[in-house]
Order: structure tokens, then C-alpha cells, then sequence
DNA sequence: TATACTCGGGCGCGGCCGGTT
DNA sequence: AAACCGGCCGCGCCCGAGTAT
């Protein structure tokens, strides 16, 4: 900042003035300091900039590497804030790096609010992190006091995909259940009142199973050497639905002409690859933009005495070519 | 820091001792520090620790958000660096972020090394940058002075590629190609190699396509309408010959029996879902070590003097489902 | 002399002051 | 009155120089 004001032949002082947008300098004036910023490639201090100003307003976020649907919601979340008053620090998660060093990260930096996508840690976690910074959990509930959340009507999303079995004329329905993740329990509810609506309860059941295509295709494995095969089974997202199509077709049934499959996210994968998967969507653009609006309510003036809410987000269905009609036996 | 110091019943600047694991504080002090810190739940602000270590050690990386590749690379980066002593600042890109934003924020938060994943920035831009600060490129040669770059061996995956489908008997080969991404150019040479060394240099030959399944997908439109289909073609990366698959499957094609396909990149759909896709690997864990500790060296002490290096690491073939002999005619 | 601890200055910036053109 | 200057403080921490056992 000094160079600029020495290149440019101003104060130090005015320089802070222009790039803060602040009143006081000359339209031309701003020009020349901002050229000769360019000139010179300089970039504020954000780390000096955060610790002046008293106001601590960067949004951290803690996303997961390897899940795409999560890397799209943190594209929507930097399209949605406004940068120059917000600017985001993300810290990701991976296999060997787990959410609590990643908020820590966040916490190290002195984020003004964080948004935590598919959180896995317990609701006392998160409230206790919310006594300190707000705190906005995208894809996953938290009944807490002060923690907001956004989330995917998951409860509706599965009734969507068990409404369109059903009106396909299937009764015999398996749900592969992950109560561990994020969105589990909620979607495991849909399912139970889903089947209860359809009074189809007798034929149709849930079983646990997990969240990668290698939980959907033991799940898959099993119901085969049981002889317990469904006309139909949705899967608890998209990759765990992947490997049961993956483990049916290698076994030799056909997908959707013996039994049809029912995704969750409506992910890349299942709309563009071969696989062409019925699916439930879910938003992450919209998930983001709310994310991102309540985040910007709790850092602004006012903001923390607000009270928590729960926002939900609707669910659609994507209806490719995974499901048909059932065999007639 | 001073709540903690207060709390612990000693001066602010032991307590920074402790944290900064120096010498000068008995084993006594230690713990009672680290306790109370623990209590209070107090984290070093990272913020006003890089401002004052006039040192500036953290480690910046840009990559992509929608390429599960490159995040990949980063959990790697994240396991392989040693954080206690260098934090990761990560700034990501998107369809809407690109990569001078990302750069710039880096910059802006004074990271003392940046690594870039498949960068489509300029040599020469790059070199700009490394006048200012060590600069390592993944996935992305760079010819430039004082840019380390970190690569798969693009040439001879592809050379891996066009090989084993001259093994099964394949002559007529077209190769996708993208010269516009990072390691296009090379890719596009190595094929150009393998084809001269196999002696069938007059059946194959490459068409510009695209790294996104929609280019695929289009690229074998114009050759399945031109009536000039070959037995064998080869993608510029795995989403393409996605593409590729599912656009010969629609129309009839079957693959591998008709037409064999092969991808690069290994990535997890290749692997994982019904595809099984012959694709070539390359290792991101092995890119990001070699990276990380290229950076370190950089950042540590006479760093700066180092001359650039290129570092190339060993592609390999997976064989899966999607290649076999040629159909004979 | 060594070990344990304290003190004070300053990193780059923001924000406020009185003063000058 | 608007545009600008110079200076001072302090955000939270690091660190060299100092004090006390």
C-alpha cells in the first residue's frame, strides 16, 4: 500500500481511502491509484484487512473433496455472497481430514459465520460452535438454537420417487437406507410414510445400506442371495443406486426391464453417462442462494439476536430411463 | 491470547511461546497453558500469526471445483504438507470464478507459495507471478523460468493407450482431442508418436473434441454422420469418452463389440459405475506429494534460488470392459 | 550461566484526528 | 466545501531484548 501511494504520488491514507470505496477522493484520483495498483499487481492484505476491522465478516465453508453435489453448492455459495463486503475462506474435508480440522481452520481465521455442508457432527457440536459465530448448515437439519439450516424437502423427494413406482404399477419397493449421513433419517421417514399412503406396506421395506456404490451393490448382493429381489429399488443417492444397477446388470437382470432403480441428487453421473438414472433432484443452486442470504442476515447488524430457522428447499423428479413399468409374471 | 494468558496467570507472550512450540517455557507451564487454552477453546489467530512471521510460509492451491480429479490432488496436497508448519489456504475456480480471482485471493492473503491444478493460464502469466512468489503447477507444464511443474506423462499414456489397442488388433483409431486444456498439446503429440510407431499412421487420425461429455458426445455425431466410424477411439479424458459411449449407445453401437473406447484419467465413474472404462491412470496422490514437497523446498530457507524443475510421474493402463478385438469384418 | 518468564515494538491495514490547499 | 495530507493508534500475534530466579 505504501508503493501504490508512492507510485501513484498520494498518502498511504488516500490509497486506504479508494480501494475501501470510502468517501473522500476525487473520481480521478481513484483512477490513477487503482491503475497504478493494477501496474504494480497489488491486492489488499486481507489478513491485515480482517484484523483491523473489528467486524469480522468472511464466511468460512467446510465442504466434502470428493462429493460433486457439494462442490456445486459451494459454487452456488461464492455466485450468491457478496464478495467484496464477504470474502469466503473454504476449508474441505476429505478421508483423511475430518470437520473438525477443517472448522478449526476456519475458527483460526476468525470467520465471521460459517456455513457447514452435510454435516456429520451432532447437534450439540454445532450449537456449541454457534455460540461463538453464526452458524448455517446446508443439507442436513440441526435442531439446535441459533444454528440455521437449508435443506432439500428430503421426506418429499423420496414420496416423489415412491409415488412414480407406484403409479408404474409397483407394490414390491426397497428403500437402501443410510441413516449415518446427512438427509438419512429424514428419507428414511419419507420412505415409511410414502408406503403408508400407497397402502402398499406389506410389499414394500427399507434396509440399511450406505452412501457409495459399493454399500448399493453389497446391499444389491444381498437381496439376490436372499431371493428377495424387488421390481424396484431406490437407492440412497446416486452413487449407492450406481452400484446396484452396476451389481444387477452383472448379474444378469435388466435395468429397467426386471427391476427399476431410483436415485437421489440427480447428480452429473446420472444425467449424463450412460445410465441415464430416474432420480430425485435436489438444488444446489438454490440450497446456496438461501445459504448464503441467511448467512449475510446473521454477519450484518442485528443479526445475531435473530432466532434459528429451518428453511426447506423443494425436491422434483427427473424421470429418465431406470424405471418402467414392472414385468408381468 | 491475552484471555488465555489472564486465565493461566501468565504473560500474553508466554502463552505465544507454548503455541509456537519455542523454547523457553517449563513442561509445568505447558500444559497449564494448552489446558486453559483447551477450556476456553481458544485457537490461534491465524490471521495476525501470518501479519507478524514476517516469513511468509502458508501454501495456497487453486483448482477446479467440478473435477473430482483435481480434488483428488488437493486431500492429497492436504496429507502430504506439513501443516503445523505450513497452513493451506484453498481458492477454488468454477464456471464462474476463474483463475485470476482465485489467484488473487491467494495473493491477497499473503500465502508465501501457490500451487495451481491444470491451469489454462499463459506461461508467461505464470511466470509473472513466480517473480513474486514460488510458484508449482500440477497437471500443467509450464516453460518458464522459476515455474516447478509437477506432471503425468501424458505422451506415454496415450502412447499406453493407442499400444493396447494395436495389441488387440485395432488400425483404425481416432483420437479425441482438446488442445486447449491442460496436457492437451502433449496428449495430442504422443498420440501422433504412438501412431508413427505402430506403423498406422494412415488409419488413425485425431479430430479436435472438447474435455466435457457434451464434446464427446458431439465429436461422435459428426463421425458416426460422416459414415467414417472407427473401430477404436481414444478420449482426451474420461467425461469425454463418456460422452463417446453413451452417445454409440444410443445410436446403436455396441461397445466394446462394434467400437472399443478408452478414457484418461482413471477417475472414480471410470472405475465404478456400469461403464468400466479401459482409461488411463494417472496418480493424483503421487502428483501431490511430489508437489508438496516441491513447495516446501521452496518456501524454506534459499528456496528461491532453486532453478525450475520438471517433474514427470508415471501414467498406467487400466483394462477394463470397454476395449476388445476389433469386429471382424 | 542457564532457565523461565516479561516487556515493548511493529507487521499492514482501517479509522479518526486536525490541518492544508 | 471538497480533496487531500500526515500522523497516531490498535487489531493479535511474533520476537529480540530485557529481568528475575
Amino acid at each position: 500500500m505504501r508503493d501504490v501511494a508512492r507510485a501513484a504520488g498520494v498518502s498511504p491514507a488516500l490509497v486506504s481511502i479508494v480501494f475501501r470505496e470510502a468517501a473522500g477522493a476525487s473520481p480521478r484520483t481513484r483512477e490513477k491509484v487503482f491503475a497504478t495498483a493494477r501496474s504494480l499487481g497489488y491486492v489488499r492484505d486481507e489478513r491485515a484487512r480482517g484484523l483491523r476491522s473489528l467486524q469480522r465478516d468472511s464466511i468460512g465453508i467446510t465442504f466434502r473433496l470428493d462429493q460433486p453435489f457439494q462442490a456445486a453448492v459451494v459454487a452456488g455459495v461464492y455466485d450468491a455472497v457478496n464478495l467484496a463486503a464477504h470474502p469466503i475462506v473454504t476449508s474441505p474435508t476429505s478421508e483423511t481430514r475430518d470437520e473438525e480440522e477443517a472448522l478449526s481452520d476456519l475458527i483460526a481465521n476468525r470467520c465471521g459465520a460459517v456455513i457447514v455442508l452435510s454435516s456429520r457432527l451432532p447437534a450439540d457440536r454445532l450449537a456449541r460452535i454457534a455460540d461463538d459465530l453464526p452458524v448455517v448448515s446446508i443439507a442436513r437439519t440441526v435442531d439446535a438454537p441459533r444454528v440455521d439450516w437449508v435443506a432439500s424437502d428430503e421426506r418429499g423427494g423420496i414420496r416423489l420417487a415412491v409415488d412414480h413406482l407406484v403409479e408404474l404399477g409397483h407394490r414390491d419397493i426397497v428403500y437402501l437406507s443410510d441413516t449415518g449421513s446427512a438427509g438419512g433419517p429424514e428419507r428414511l421417514e419419507g420412505f415409511h410414510d410414502a408406503v403408508l399412503a400407497a397402502g402398499i406396506r406389506d410389499s414394500a421395506r427399507a434396509v440399511g445400506a450406505g452412501r457409495t456404490e459399493d454399500a448399493g451393490s453389497a446391499a444389491t448382493l444381498r437381496l439376490l442371495d436372499a431371493g428377495r429381489l424387488p421390481t424396484a429399488i431406490v437407492g440412497f443417492n446416486d452413487r449407492c443406486a450406481l452400484g446396484v444397477i452396476d451389481t444387477l446388470i452383472r448379474r444378469g437382470v435388466r435395468v429397467p426391464d426386471e427391476v427399476s432403480v431410483v436415485g437421489f441428487d440427480d447428480s452429473e453421473v446420472a444425467a449424463r453417462s450412460m445410465i441415464r438414472m430416474t432420480s430425485v433432484r435436489q438444488d444446489p443452486i438454490a440450497l446456496a442462494r438461501a445459504a448464503a442470504e441467511r448467512v449475510m442476515l446473521r454477519v450484518g447488524p442485528g443479526g445475531g439476536d435473530l432466532p434459528a430457522a429451518g428453511i426447506v428447499k423443494p425436491t422434483s423428479l427427473t424421470v429418465r430411463s431406470t424405471t418402467a413399468p414392472p414385468r408381468v409374471r
